[in-house]
DNA sequence: CGGAATCCTCTTCGATACTG
DNA sequence: CAGTATCGAAGAGGATTCCG
């Protein structure tokens, strides 16, 4: 019962032979946020189907690159969360997605999103050159969902949860946040609506701006598609 | 006749739409090494069945990630080749692969295996910090086929082709090249067995190993398989 | 011979239903 | 909540044929 293998010796086809299958990188990417229970996944990858969630499991199991663990007696379930091993996928996937920010374009209307994806998206937009010299923090709360973004020089860490300290707090409802973040609404609107709300100091906010933005190719897309003039 | 779609408004995913099919990303490895000739590529991608050879190039074309030219009359044929989008799939193949390196271990029976795929695998084994301060090129004739490594401090170039003034070169027949780059032959060993020829300086030669080896990590489970006491 | 289209079988996917 | 069982639909893989 061996899985389909490319039968290569090549280091990218054995990576392939493990994480190639249809939703097995995007249950990582799922994963990379944080531990997460199984009806959980089955949230977060709509369309899945249970017992191709189950495979996978078990296939990246069996792989070591996930596990399983209990959560202690009071909340008596247990959680599937990336080994030491599956966390070092951190850096493909994120080069994927990187690659894949200009596909991103406008929203469709069957398009999934959860807050929890900017915790990599982040990772993906997140520019060296515009952080050079900065050592602050960042809040972010979208649709509910708190989450933050560490930025150290030219290296930058993300994840759920508050931040420390944060620099500045922006907040957000998802539609207003995500028409900002692909550049289809000017922030200057959006925060005149109402709709995005920032704390903190001012140039903090600018510079947040500065280090998380889009490539400016993608851009130019995005503008003549809402702005047709 | 819609390609099967995640749905989902993240980068990643997206990317996945274009390339998470099978063989799609093997079929980029291929072409990140130089423009290829249909049958060039279903001999480099062994199993793939020429019909899906061609709906993947069909696809990755209308996906603006591969192009087909016509080469000048003499040769007249087409080949396909990366567009300049399709090229920036390099990183994330490298990443992937470096995160394979682990599972190669050794040759298995049936594993094909192409001189040309070190060409990447070089791109992923590269340390920079092991290149500091290196400006040199090293040439390799594994199998027949030519191939060379530039570096150039912390950064390579590989290509197909005889470097232009190589420091080193290394030549091997295949299973000795394999061998010694996987850890299961010490170099030492292979040299004297006169199946591996070193021409050139002596201390380049000693940094090129330095600058291309595997992960320590790896190296031990090599060993403890073919030394077992 | 290079570059596919067609046909046929087998596996995998995806959705729903069902179970501890 | 966390899966297993089932089954039609889509995709993969191999052989063969077709066209220039």
């Amino acid at each position: 019962m061996s899985r389909r293998e490319y039968n290569q010796y090549c280091a990218a086809a054995r990576a392939l032979d493990v994480l190639g299958e249809r939703w097995t990188l995007l249950l990582i990417r799922e994963l990379l946020i944080g531990p997460r229970r199984y009806t959980d996944l089955l949230k977060a990858l709509p369309g899945i189907g249970t017992n191709l969630l189950a495979n996978r499991l078990k296939g990246l199991e069996a792989a070591g690159v996930v596990q399983r663990s209990e959560l202690p007696p009071p909340a008596a379930s247990s959680v599937y969360e990336l080994t030491e091993r599956g966390s070092e996928l951190e850096e493909s996937i994120v080069a994927l997605a990187r690659w894949g920010l200009p596909l991103l374009e406008e929203r469709r209307p069957n398009d999934a999103w959860e807050p929890e994806w900017s915790i990599l998206a982040m990772r993906a937009t997140f520019r060296p050159e515009a952080a050079k010299g900065v050592h602050e923090e960042y809040e972010f709360e979208v649709g509910g969902k708190v989450f933050f973004a560490a930025v150290n020089d030219g290296d930058v860490s993300t994840g759920p949860g508050a931040a420390k300290s944060p620099a500045v707090t922006l907040r957000a409802d998802i539609e207003t946040f995500l028409a900002v973040a692909n550049g289809s609404m000017p922030m200057q609107a959006a925060i005149e609506s109402g709709r995005y709300v920032v704390d903190g100091d001012e140039a903090a906010f600018e510079r947040c701006l500065r280090i998380f933005s889009l490539p400016e190719r993608i851009r130019p897309k995005l503008y003549s598609k809402s702005c047709p003039t």
